[in-house]
DNA sequence: ACCTGAACACCGTTCAAGT
DNA sequence: ACCTGAACACCGTTCAAGT
C-alpha cells in the first residue's frame, strides 16, 4: 500500500494544526488512528471523542495532542485510511470505462459501508491524502480512458464522488438506528403519503408505494445509471 | 404560505421529542425559530446552541425546552421553514420539464446559500414538514408531466434533491472560509497539483488547471445537466 | 402552563509540570 | 520529546422550584 512520499499537500484553510510524528514510545499517530477507527467501526461517529479514543489506549485526552493536531484533522487522518482500503481501477480499458467506473463507485460505498457512519465526516472534504489522491487519479485515467474531454474529466471526477458520498452518508444514517425501527418507519411513511389529500397531493398518494419500496441498493443503482448515461449525452454534446 | 394542516407525520426514528404549543406568553416556537436561524445566517451552524438562541431571546436555555423538544428538531424546524422559501414550480409545463427541473434546482440552491450551512444540517434527513411535502409534490409533477414512468419519478425526486442538497452543503463549508483564503488554498491547490510526480499522477499533472479552475456555478450546473441528460436516457431505455 | 436557576454529565483544548 | 493531571470554557438536557 505505500510508496513513495509525496511532497507536503496544502492544507485547506481552518482545519486542525500540523502532525507531529513520534518514535513508537507507547503511543503513536498509527495506534490512535486505530484506537479511533475501531470506535467509530462499533459505536459510530459520534462516540467518537478525544477521551473515548483516550481511553481505549489507557491514558488521558491531552496525552493524543502530541500526536495529532486536533480531533478534526485526527477523523482526517481516519478518512485518508479508510480510502486506503478502496480498490481502484489499475488499468483503464477505454472499452469498459463505465464499468469501471461503478465498480469503483461501489468499491467506495462498500469500503465506507463498513466502517459505521464515517462517510458522514468525509462529506464535503476536499481530500488531499496520498490514497484519496490515488483514488481520483484512477478515476480521471478511467474517465480519460472512455473519450471524456479534459473539462468533463474534471468535472465528473467531482460529481462523482460527490454522489457516492452522499449515499454513503445516507446509509450512515440509516445504518444509525435499529433496522426494525427503520422500516417501521418506512411502513408508516408509506401509509401517511397513502392518506395525504389527494387534491394537494396527487403525486404522493399515487407515487405512495414507488416511493418507499425502493431499496438503498436500487436507489444506488439507479443513480449511477443516470450519472454514467447524461456523460455520456454531455460527452457525446460536446464534440 | 399556511393551509390546510396535514396529519400528523409520522417521524424518523430517534429524532427529538414531539412539540407544544406556547400561546404567545413572552415566548413561543415562532420566535425561537426565527432567532435560530438568525444566528445560522449571521454566525454559521456551530454557533448555533440552545445558550445562543436562549441569549438572543433574553432567556436561558432551559426555558425553550417547552417549546422545542431538542436542539435536533429545533434545527427540523428551522429547515422546513426555510424550505418554506422556495418557489416551487406551479404548472407543470410537457415541453419544459427539464428547464423547470433547472428552476427548481436553482432555487434550491440560492435559498440555502442565503442561510449560511445549513444545508449541512439539512443532509440526509428525510423532511416530512408541509412545506419539504409540497416542494416533492411539486417535482413529482414536473417529472410526470416531462413522461417519466413512476418508477423513474420516484427514484428521480430523490436523486435530485440529493444532489442539490449536496451542493448547497459544500457551499456552506466554501462559505465558512474567508474568501481571499479560499481562493489562496484553490491557488496552493493548484502548484501542488502541478508539481506532483508525473509519473504517479499524470492526470492530476495535466489536469490541474482544470481541476482547480471551474468555479462552483459551472460545477453545479454541469452537474445538473448530466443528471437530467442521464434521466432522459434512461427514461428513453425503460420505454 | 410556562418559565427559571442550578446542576449533571459531558465536550475539545491548553498549560504547567513532570520525565 | 513525550506524557500527564488539572483546569478552562464550553455543551445539551433535566429537574425541582417557582408563578
Amino acid at each position: 500500500m505505500d510508496s513513495d512520499s509525496l511532497p507536503p499537500a496544502p492544507r485547506p484553510p481552518s482545519r486542525g494544526a500540523s502532525t507531529r510524528q513520534s518514535r513508537q514510545r507507547g503511543l503513536s499517530q498509527a495506534a490512535i488512528i486505530d484506537a479511533a477507527l475501531d470506535i467509530i467501526d462499533r459505536e459510530g461517529l459520534d462516540a467518537l471523542t478525544m477521551r473515548t479514543v483516550a481511553h481505549a489506549l489507557g491514558t488521558g485526552p491531552a496525552s493524543l495532542y502530541a500526536h495529532v493536531g486536533s480531533k478534526e484533522q485526527l477523523i482526517e487522518l481516519v478518512v485518508e485510511r479508510v480510502i486506503g482500503e478502496v480498490h481502484f481501477i489499475g488499468e483503464p480499458d477505454p472499452a469498459r470505462w463505465e464499468e469501471q467506473l461503478k465498480e469503483t463507485a461501489h468499491e467506495m460505498r462498500r469500503v465506507f459501508a463498513s466502517h459505521g457512519d464515517l462517510a458522514r465526516a468525509s462529506f464535503g472534504r476536499i481530500p488531499v491524502g496520498e490514497n484519496a489522491m490515488r483514488g481520483a487519479e484512477s478515476m480521471m485515467a478511467v474517465l480519460r480512458a472512455g473519450g471524456l474531454s479534459d473539462r468533463v474529466t474534471a468535472l465528473a471526477v467531482d460529481l462523482l464522488s460527490l454522489y457516492v458520498m452522499g449515499i454513503a452518508y445516507e446509509d450512515g444514517l440509516a445504518r444509525g438506528t435499529e433496522p426494525e425501527q427503520f422500516v417501521d418507519f418506512i411502513a408508516e411513511l408509506r401509509s401517511y403519503f397513502e392518506s395525504l389529500p389527494a387534491d394537494r397531493f396527487p403525486n404522493f398518494v399515487s407515487l405512495a408505494e414507488q416511493l418507499t419500496s425502493g431499496d438503498e441498493n436500487t436507489r444506488f443503482e439507479f443513480g449511477l445509471e443516470v450519472l454514467i448515461r447524461g456523460l455520456e449525452a454531455v460527452s457525446k454534446n460536446e464534440a
